[in-house]
DNA sequence: GCGCCGCATGAAAATACTACTGGTCGAGGA
DNA sequence: TCCTCGACCAGTAGTATTTTCATGCGGCGC
């Protein structure tokens, strides 16, 4: 179950977040209505939770350019106000429901719940990792790190993928070399160390922190210190 | 448009009732939960409106054998309690919103409203794959860019709305093969570079931005940059 | 200080993968 | 029957990726 939140108080944000990681789904957050757009014709979602007051492109407007994109997905519109205006103004947007800012969590999710009731069954359970600000989707095989999507190539993404499935641990070269490179004999060569440095490169450099670790000696470990 | 509404104070019934009838509905009044469940078996409604304090059956029990008999049909409580207990029991008999007393009718109008558009949309099969200027229309099969008809063979289409469906996701070789050519074993053969080669010929030349995009040695992946 | 080891990195070389053209085959319509 | 068109195949040119190689850096033991 996969929600897309477009809100641009991070504190709220984080708050929500952090609420519907623990009952299981997936969310990820977009900070201003444009950005919102670009992630929901990028991926599929179960839900959208738009804040109306945006940046760039605000709620009521951003609902209904998802309606001319794809008319079945569940809106849940979140606002400060609670004018009977305001609320008309979202239905018509084709917002589904509308929940008046300040709510307790419990509130939202038992409406998030409703909402997302009848698409329920086809819940692909799309499995994400995720560290720090870094998202691979195992499904689409994507990568981004903050928002940004990041190309990787076929074994690019193949030696991330055992890296984060292994978060914390520390993987040895010959490990990698059996599941990344599918070898099983030493093949005398630096390709992983070459593999590594273009990793670092496209993940970790301008960014902090640094995801990718050198145990000298031992191998490589990803975590976020 | 057919409201079935159970509540036993005449008053508030009736005030319901005017409202939605100048409004074009028609509208159904059960003053107890036996008599609403009979109503509901006998007939067919596009939205019920159940209050929760009600003599014989209460509005819970009655939403819970309602769904028992029909899962479809859109419920929405009315209660004089704003407790969140109160709201989660509802949710749980399968209630898809909930309405606190005193409101205004404006409001109940509203959500009425998008619990029955939920309905109306689900059965209009209009869906519209779109990106950028580009849309595949799923029900009549026809493809448009920048407004201009696009001709597909059956190949090309069946191909592009698996694109499409899948938008933002890498699509591998194999799962083109398997949805799209109905085949589990590798034909040893490039069909797809040269159908992926046609769509490209027809749809992104001569457009920006181009959609259809080569991950080398993972397959392909329809976005807009 | 010196040399060694392990790792990082840039660039060249080898390899793998993809795009596209042009052609064959076969089904269906005239 | 012949023609047309879509589906598929093969070969080649072109590109991107993968691997190797060479070099440099920093720490450590002697």
């Amino acid at each position: 179950m996969k929600i897309l939140l477009v809100e641009d108080e991070p504190k709220l944000a984080s708050f929500i977040q952090k609420g519907f990681q623990n009952e299981g789904y997936e969310l990820e957050v977009a900070f201003d209505g444009q950005m919102g757009l670009s992630l929901f014709r990028q991926n599929s979602y179960d839900l959208l939770v738009l804040d109306v007051n945006l940046p760039h492109i605000n709620g009521f407007e951003l609902c209904r350019l998802v309606r001319a994109d794809n008319a079945h997905v569940p809106v849940l519109m979140l606002t400060a106000l609670d004018s009977l205006e305001d609320k008309t103004l979202g239905f018509e947007a084709g917002a589904d429901d509308y929940l008046v800012k300040p709510f307790k969590f419990q509130e939202l999710l038992l409406r998030a719940r409703a909402l997302t009731k009848r698409n329920a069954d086809a819940s692909a359970v799309k499995r994400t990792l995720r560290m720090a600000d870094l998202e691979l989707n195992l499904e689409s095989k994507t990568v981004t790190r903050a928002g940004q999507r990041i190309d990787l190539t076929a074994k690019e993404y193949s030696l991330l993928e055992h890296l984060l499935l292994n978060r914390g641990k520390i993987v040895s070269r010959v490990d990698i070399t059996e599941k990344v490179w599918e070898l099983d004999f030493d093949t005398n060569t630096n390709v992983i160390d070459v593999y590594i440095s273009h990793l670092r490169r496209k993940l970790d450099k301008g960014h902090e922190p640094k995801l990718i670790h050198t145990v000298v000696g031992m191998g490589y470990v990803m975590r976020e210190g």
